[in-house]
DNA sequence: CTGTATTGATCAGATACACTTATCGACCAT
DNA sequence: ATGGTCGATAAGTGTATCTGATCAATACAG
């Protein structure tokens, strides 16, 4: 009731100075103050406390606790050292070397993207704890971003209503076939229609984005497989099974198994975005790894679309 | 070198009840200040942070904590809870019910006036740590008080330089001798002249005064047994070994196999006092000390001295 | 879709507070 | 004595921190 209230940490800052340093001027100076404030400061914790703190000869002997001052100081210095691991540990987080991220991803980005993404975030802010949600389920990220159980999600396209998206580039739909199985650097709407082709599950958001565009275009394609797995999609069809149409980022380029062809008519891409919930501050950190998968987005990812819907 | 210099204590202790109270109104009103106060008290400690503390909806939803404020109301809860235990010890010391009391004695004070003046603190203020510390020497008693070691002592006059002492009572030197050996209330000189007379040590400060008294009273005693154990003196007194002349507090009144009298004319007795160094702050307790030990005192001990020196 | 209530921010003004500068009285040492 | 050091104190000033009034944003009920 009495001293919570009026007691402040400069008091008790100034009365472990005024012991460590020994006298009040000499507190005074080291915590840039004059001997006077100091002196005002000490009276004041001791109206606070409701009794004398310190036994001043008035000489040059130094002053020294009374019983009530040799309470404070214990308990003062307990505080400081919190207010100042506090102030570390606060600085730490401000400078984003510290600080938790959990982020929602998606299996693409997870393959491609993130690992690239991580490992600067690791060799940059070794400190900074990184936790990772994976599900292909779109609503579920957004649920966990709006939630609060994500700090930062991947998204394919922005997310309206309550958050913020930050653009990484766009990720187009490209054909992948069985090496040297189709000539050029670009496959046609002909080269699929009718063909056997190998895809992800049918309830896949990205997959449903596909067919729609391949039906707009009046593509018919047969399919013949369906994995929810990239890798056992690319492997299907390096056997030669079939033909698959995918989000550049599901495809692993550097199979020479497979060629890697650009579809023309191009599909619409779709885009990769960053998203938070709007409002939410975010550690600095997430500030970092956004710059980080901006950069990396930038390298890997097309960055505009010229292309019609 | 940002937040230590200007985060406040009641900074830490507005976050903890906005978030304890889920609004800013109501923490507040916990608080006793206005909205307007918190929200100001709450964008200081986030100026102090670099770092919003709090996310506000605005809406009916609460305040809900950034990364930051996490950070900072786990070490506000830390802080805040050392601040009020601190304020309860505070109160307990300066309600003198808790403090330690580092005392100094000797042997007669210690059988007569001590154990009822522990016994009351005993029971007054149990949780008070008392410490005795017992010597015949004046000398070291008066050191231990100058040198901050003894908190308060029981001595014979008050001592001057630097001390302050608190009259008790007056001591009065009485004669004992074996039961029935002397008839009388009151003893004469002419019962101690050339007697065999038993009494402390030659050394013994009180010893001495009693020596010089009975001297310029024309009185020469023969000593036949010195100890500085009171009740070896008294043992020999009933034994009918001689007669003694001490001070009242040294004597078992008791003890049926002696008499107590009055010496007639009396030798100026000494004063008890109870010192402690001037300008040095003791517990509060150590006035429930000087109290009762004054009470016990005025019980025990004569209240004047109406003779002369 | 429009009130209505609630939330927190913000502004202006009064007050209180915490500094600085200066001077002083007390104490110790020479 | 006397100078040096100590801390207290008075006066003045600027800033900080309250209160009180108002405002913008949001959610929810009708």
């Amino acid at each position: 009731m009495s001293a919570l209230r009026d007691v402040d940490i400069r008091h008790l800052a100034a009365l472990a100075a005024v012991v460590d340093e020994g006298s009040f001027a000499k507190a005074a100076a080291a915590l840039g103050f004059t001997q006077s404030a100091v002196s005002q400061q000490i009276a004041a914790l001791e109206k606070a406390a409701g009794l004398p703190v310190l036994d001043r000869p008035r000489g040059p002997k130094a002053a020294e606790l009374t019983p009530a001052g040799e309470l404070l100081l214990e308990y003062a210095r307990e505080v400081l050292a919190r207010v100042e691991e506090m102030d570390d540990e606060l600085d730490r987080l401000r400078r984003g070397i510290t600080g938790r991220l959990v982020i929602g991803t998606f299996q693409s980005v997870s393959g491609k993207l993130l690992p690239t993404i991580i490992g600067r975030m690791r060799a940059e802010v070794p400190d900074v704890d990184i936790r990772l949600f994976e599900t292909d389920d779109q609503t579920a990220l957004l649920r966990g971003v709006l939630d609060d159980e994500l700090d930062l999600a991947f998204t394919v396209d922005p997310e309206g209503a309550g958050t913020e998206s930050r653009f990484l580039g766009f990720d187009p739909f490209v054909v992948i076939a069985a090496a040297g199985e189709l000539p050029g650097p670009t496959a046609s709407h002909a080269d699929l229609n009718g063909h056997p082709m190998i895809g992800q599950p049918a309830d896949n958001v990205c997959q449903r984005l596909i067919d729609r565009r391949l039906d707009q275009a009046g593509v018919v394609p047969d399919y013949v497989f369906r994995s929810a797995d990239n890798g056992a999609v690319q492997g299907m069809v390096r056997s030669g099974m079939g033909r698959s149409v995918a989000p550049y980022l599901a495809v692993d380029p550097d199979d020479p198994g497979i060629d890697v062809l650009e579809l023309d008519p191009p599909v619409t891409p779709r885009s990769i975005h960053l998203t938070r919930r709007a409002g939410r501050t975010l550690p600095p950190a997430a500030d970092t790894f956004a710059d980080i998968s901006a950069e990396i987005g930038a390298d890997v990812l097309q960055p505009d679309n010229t292309l019609v819907d």
